[in-house]
DNA sequence: CAAGATTGAAGAATCAATCTTA
DNA sequence: TAAGATTGATTCTTCAATCTTG
């Protein structure tokens, strides 16, 4: 164990640069509020998780019917198979989705929103989107807008 | 209930100009995928998660006592004092930590890294720095790591 | 046996309620 | 009575194991 000194810190920031380091410390409080605030403010108005919303908000989106191959609905959440799972047991179980296989291939699994989920999410929708704009948008310029979504980018490059 | 039509989709994209509707998504894809990617490798390589790591790193980081409040501690690692208590519980019971009251202010609690808790620091510090570099810094260029400055400092403004 | 998905058990986060000291 | 912190219950997430179909 090093005795106090002028190591006693920064463990870490010999690997990182200043600047890196710095940024890291920024971004690292970012994705722990981003989520946080996100859930709270659903959940209190709605009822719903960030994760809940995405997923109605997906299915609305997936064309007449509505339907997404559960493989795809958790990679456009960006969340494990298991989770995906775990969370449509649940939404089922509040009517807001419902599950069924695909006459082609029995073992793939499709979720498709009800009436209620479609209600549910436009319910939402509105509370959601102001937040979004009052944590993220109301703090960016356009200039700004499109450097974030460069730098989102290029993080999601290889994920 | 709308029938479908041009409008059955995009329920929400009509709050939010497209470019902020593209920035968005791309922003909510790396704060589900980034904490996920660090919590894993923490975990298998070193048992801890991704907050834990930060309380350990925190507290090692705050002068020769390693030692913090625990609603200074909360607040520099952007979460609640409620999961703050339940980890620190955690943490203890593993030996990293120990707690002890204020003589000054007897509601105060004080959270003190152990040299145990040290010595995991140690051993998780280099496996960490190395995720974030290939997570995030290997993707950037110098310029991008000042835009993400500024952009998370923008974003943590009021926050 | 592999691909797709689900399940169960264990660990962690949240919210509200509580406890303790000032 | 308020500030600081902890706890308990519920809900959610994760990991590994399992089930089912191709």
């Amino acid at each position: 164990v090093p005795s106090p000194g002028p190591q006693y810190a920064r463990i870490v920031d010999r690997w990182l640069s200043d600047d890196q380091q710095a940024a890291w410390r920024r971004l690292a409080a970012v994705i722990m509020r981003l989520p946080a605030a996100l859930d709270t403010q659903l959940h209190s108005e709605s009822g719903l998780s960030h994760f809940e919303y995405l997923v109605l908000a997906l299915l609305s989106e997936a064309g007449p019917e509505r339907a997404l191959r559960s493989s795809v609905l958790a990679e456009r959440c960006n969340v494990s198979l298991s989770r995906l799972s775990h969370g449509l047991t649940r939404m089922e179980q509040r009517g807001w989705v419902t599950r069924r296989h695909d006459p082609d291939d029995g073992r793939v699994s499709v979720a498709v929103l009800t009436d209620a989920g479609h209600a549910k999410l436009t319910e939402a929708a509105p509370g959601h989107v102001e937040t979004v704009r009052a944590l993220v948008f109301d703090h960016l310029s356009d200039r700004q807008v499109q450097s974030l979504r460069a730098l989102c980018d290029a993080l999601l490059d290889d994920a």
